[in-house]
DNA sequence: AGTGTAGTTTGACGATCGCCGTACTACTTC
DNA sequence: GAAGTAGTACGGCGATCGTCAAACTACACT
């Protein structure tokens, strides 16, 4: 994704790299992420798409790269939930939010949790015939 | 539902014991148990609590040894979103209807999706503080 | 300044959820 | 039989959910 090119030097007032904007996205502290909330914002096919996406690519994404099947501003409230439920980081960067998943957190509070269920999806993605969604 | 017009049928008292009333329970296959599902069962409260109890106690128990602090009919609701969800089975006993944890069906589908999610319950009670809830 | 791109906000919608009480069925025991 | 116990079915209630369209804000690039 990402041409990550654009060499002509991001000159804007800042120094170096498109900083996050005056926008500001509030995230749960990680001694704050529920369980519950964690599981419900999984059960989702749209936002488990979002996470399986994360985790494949490993690195920061922007919403847009997503393509999901509804609406821009259901796209918009899906990742306000995985963000406020802590799954994920959010940062804006120019005119793109990026997103990313909260490894380390979720790994620190409910150890192989999101391993396990990232394995699940992909083997019932598996039996059930690559229908990814 | 179905008229029972077999008087004699219930000879049961006589031989062993309470064997699964005439009243049938419908189930998920294995094959059919979706984790989105399962999910979002395990996202509500009460039904974890049901589900960590069942893991603990590793037996059938009836609906009435819960005691949740719901009333009967919410009771019966959340033990058939268990149920349809493929995370339980339940079976008749009697004037009973005994409940357990589909273990080897969930880790077949999902391998340690279970054993994590209960380990994150459990972690977060200790974390919160022994609410449980 | 003007156009375009990316994402947000608002308000609405139907569906589902968790919850309740009441009335009911199924079984056990007296 | 009658009485008691365990659980179900049926609405109904307010809240939340996933979804959308429309109007909007924020940034980038001419």
């Amino acid at each position: 994704m990402q041409t990550q090119t654009t060499p002509t030097a991001p000159q804007s007032r800042a120094s170096s790299q498109p900083q996050a904007s005056g926008r500001s996205l509030e995230h749960p502290r990680r001694e704050a992420i529920r369980l519950e909330d964690v599981l419900h914002a999984l059960s989702d096919p749209m936002r488990m798409r979002v996470v399986r996406t994360l985790e494949e690519e490993n690195c920061e994404l922007s919403c847009s790269v997503f393509d999901l099947p509804v609406s821009k501003s259901t796209t918009t409230h899906h990742f306000r939930v995985l963000r406020e439920c802590g799954v994920i980081h959010q940062i804006y960067r120019g005119t793109a939010k990026m997103s990313a998943l909260r490894r380390d957190d979720l790994d620190a509070l409910f150890p192989g949790l999101l391993d396990s269920v990232l394995a699940a999806a992909a083997l019932q993605e598996g039996r059930l015939g690559g229908n990814r969604g």
